[in-house]
RNA sequence: CGCGGGGUGGAGCAGCCCGGUAGCUCGUCAGGCUCAUAACCUGAAGGUCGGUGGUUCAAAUCCACCCCCCGCAACCA
């Protein structure tokens, strides 16, 4: 069995309403995991659910539930969401879950046993409210701490750390001598940049049971819960464990409780946003070097969204919420304009105004308008009959072909697109410049016309599989207008000349229709 | 001097690393076309590239200083 192509997101915290950053994250995941697909490789892209803490622990019982039944709800909201986004996903992993619970421990126990944590005191200012330890930059500009955190005591508690320090070099050196690990670069200055800076201080691992027992036990000290990142992080390993992934499960010391092996780890990336980098540049490769895995390949870095230049924020109601605009302007419609508007890496900024612009200059009249041209005219002149083969757009499109697959392979998903839309002017261009409703009007311009007519509906056949990894609905829609038996999702099907003579085609109707009002 | 990103025709961006006719999308204006979702194609107008100084034969691009926006500052994608 071959190593597939393992693609991740972060995983959410349940306790919050998925918003357009969770969208995004999602979907330029998903767009590179179905253009792997398509591209022949077999792949496995893996998002889900942060569960445990004290947010969770705390709102479940404001609502008199068990945390249990709380995430249960809760996980469904955001399984629910991954299907508006028409994720491929092949798994969807909860930290609650006891397969992930169950390599965990044992990958606590056995770095507990090689040495890697200790145990210390820590004294701090607590809030008795909030169940949390505050820090200075939680004061206010005047040194005392806001009312809203309620009684703030001195207290001392103990804990487990993880020694991070002695990873600091081998690791500032992984990333020098591995420029691809981190994308995109400057993210990766920055890594190292504090790397070079600073010492790192040792992780904090654990929260004594007294004040949170929402959380995996320490299989060492039943008086501790494990705390956030050490469980959340480790979800890219415990899946593929679960699944009987061999290197993972020897690393954890533990027997295949599935019947399935499938290799996946080292990830081949891992998306994540810019503000949980530091996790998974730093703690999460010193994590896997101590388990004793591999890192990942690389972790791509995506940027944030703002709206209308301004940051998002709940309480000023100033956001995009992803569900309402697919709601309105469907699925397909959002996937496009998000992977189009921003690149990963760059911030990006969404305004409903490019939102409708995008829609409808290059879905509706780019891209609609060109599929619904094309096959209008050959029904209208050749009843839908595709006519013999011929190669006026072969060279042009094929070039384009050629170059949207190594921008796939290099996840330039923007560039992919630009490129796509070239196509699509292209094909545009082509069809002024040699009329074929003029030649339409002359018998003996039949042949010519054919010619003209097959390079338009065959390019619109490959714009079909082109465009399904990101846009996979409106492929399908497209084929489907066309009559094409199969699915688009294939890269190969790009090649010149895969519609035949006498192919009869669907009924064509607008893939986007246009938007006049806002 | 906390860290980072940015200031380019009306709007939004690319170009800057590897100096040498300032490019793209939208918008505007004019023309063409009528197969198509009032869509499509062609052309034009419009920028002293935040400021000042420096390096150079030559700077949006390199250097210095300054001004202005915007994020971040550990558990928020």
């Amino acid at each position: 069995m071959s190593k597939r192509f393992y693609i991740t997101t972060a995983i959410d915290y349940v306790n919050g309403q998925p918003h357009l950053g969770h969208a995004y994250e999602k979907i330029i995941t998903d767009v590179i995991a179905r253009s792997q697909r398509s591209l022949g490789n077999e792949v496995f892209y893996l998002t889900g659910t942060d569960e445990h803490g004290q947010k969770v622990q705390q709102a479940a019982t404001a609502e008199g539930k068990p945390p249990q039944q709380y995430c249960d709800e809760l996980a469904v909201v955001w399984k629910d969401f991954a299907r508006k986004l028409n994720l491929s996903n092949d798994d969807f992993i909860r930290t609650t879950e006891e397969r992930h619970k169950r390599i965990v421990s044992a990958f606590l126990q056995k770095l507990y046993n090689q040495g890697h944590f200790y145990k210390a005191a820590y004294r701090g200012f607590y809030s008795t409210k909030e169940e949390t330890f505050l820090t200075e930059k939680d004061r206010r500009p005047d040194g005392t701490f806001d009312p809203a955190y309620g009684e703030v005591i001195e207290l001392e508690e103990e804990n487990y750390y993880f020694r991070l320090s002695p990873h600091q070099r081998w690791l500032t050196e992984y990333i020098e001598t591995h420029p691809e690990f981190i994308y995109p670069d400057y993210r990766r200055n920055e890594v190292l940049g504090f790397l070079r800076n600073n010492v790192l201080e040792d992780l904090c691992i654990s929260r004594p049971v007294s004040r949170l027992n929402w959380g995996i036990p320490l299989p060492f000290d039943r008086n501790f819960v494990t705390y956030v990142w050490f469980d959340a992080l480790s979800n890219y390993i415990t899946c593929p464990a679960a699944r009987g992934d061999s290197m993972v499960l020897k690393a954890a010391g533990v027997e295949p409780q599935s019947a399935e092996s499938i290799e996946l780890w080292p990830a081949d990336a891992q998306v994540i946003g810019k503000d949980i980098i530091k996790f998974h540049a730093v703690y999460w490769p010193i994590m896997l070097k101590a388990m004793g895995l591999p890192l990942p390949r690389q972790i791509l870095v995506h940027g944030w969204w703002q709206k209308d230049y301004q940051k998002m924020s709940k309480s000023t109601g100033n956001v995009v919420d992803p569900v309402a605009v697919i709601d309105e302007w469907g699925c397909d419609a959002f996937r496009y304009y998000v992977v189009r508007e921003l690149d990963i890496g760059p911030d990006g900024n969404w305004t409903d105004a490019s939102f409708a612009s995008r829609y409808n200059a290059e879905l509706a009249n780019g891209l609609g308008n060109l599929v619904n041209r094309t096959l209008s005219m050959l029904k209208r002149y050749r009843n839908g009959v595709v006519p013999q083969k011929s190669s006026d757009l072969e060279k042009d499109v094929s070039e384009l072909v050629l170059k949207i697959r190594q921008q796939l392979i290099e996840y330039k998903l923007q560039d992919a697109l630009i490129s796509i839309w070239d196509i699509i002017t292209r094909a545009n261009q082509f069809i002024d410049h040699t009329t074929p409703f003029k030649l339409a009007k002359d018998p003996t311009q039949a042949r010519r016309l054919d010619e003209i007519l097959y390079s338009l509906v065959e390019t619109c056949r490959i714009l079909g599989v082109l465009l399904y990894p990101f846009i996979p609905d409106t492929a399908c829609a497209i084929f489907k207008q066309l009559n094409v038996e199969g699915e688009a999702n294939r890269f190969e099907l790009t090649a010149w000349g895969g519609i035949g003579a006498g192919h009869k085609i669907g009924e064509p109707f607008p893939l986007f229709p246009k938007r006049l009002e806002k």
